[in-house]
DNA sequence: TGGTTATTTGGCAAAATAGCCAAACTGTGG
DNA sequence: CCACAGTTTGGCTATTTTGCCAAATAACCA
């Protein structure tokens, strides 16, 4: 395998991988319906907020959230919505997956 | 968080966890071309037989994949070809990033 | 200036993941 | 039955990830 071919394979395994934390996709599913600051972001997900703020900043670095700093608090958006499509495709798969086993 | 809606994101994280390395999304896209063996993954990766099996069966575990075994090989197939979509997403998560950081 | 709130970062230990080798397993054909 | 090809599994080490605490940083307000 050739080495930018490799690149671009590894830049989008880091988009998945930064989604396939339940925490991280928790976090994706709410802010899809608008912006979250980390306490509140926090409060939701109930873990520590260093742990939370680590998740943001993985969701961050891959490209999924960007932030905005408004006095003291610091609002994360969602940047790319067809990652929500990932859910719908996600079941698609678990729910064929118990289809099959039941069959 | 409740305990369903926690094994809800657990199982949807696997997924895109399963898909959230090169190794596997390039065979997942290669499978999508049609079936493949696992010699024949093998010498597509390049990596030892038994990581390459390794990967294939997290793909299996995950939903994304079945085997099916024709004499001495085993093929694997992509059951859910909704998940090429997340490439062209995560595609997209790259570009938009990208040009963020040009403008 | 100092105090307070919101967030990130350093550091650490526990857990999960990745990759190789060697051994075991599975079906084929003599 | 034996030998062989294809595949998986056990076992190991190295690396990465996770999550908490404590300390550092950033912006607000008095």
């Amino acid at each position: 395998m050739d080495f930018p071919k490799m690149q671009k394979l590894k830049a989008r395994a880091d988009v998945m991988k930064a989604l396939g934390h339940p925490t991280r996709l928790f976090m994706v599913e709410e802010l899809a319906q608008g912006e979250l600051c980390v306490a509140e972001l926090t409060e939701l997900v109930g873990a520590d907020m260093s742990t939370v703020s680590r998740h943001l900043s993985v969701l961050r670095a891959a490209g999924v959230l960007e932030d905005e700093r408004r006095g003291n608090c610091i609002y994360y958006r969602l940047l790319c919505p067809c990652v929500l499509d990932f859910f719908a495709c996600a079941q698609n798969v678990i729910d064929s997956a118990q289809a099959r086993r039941s069959a």
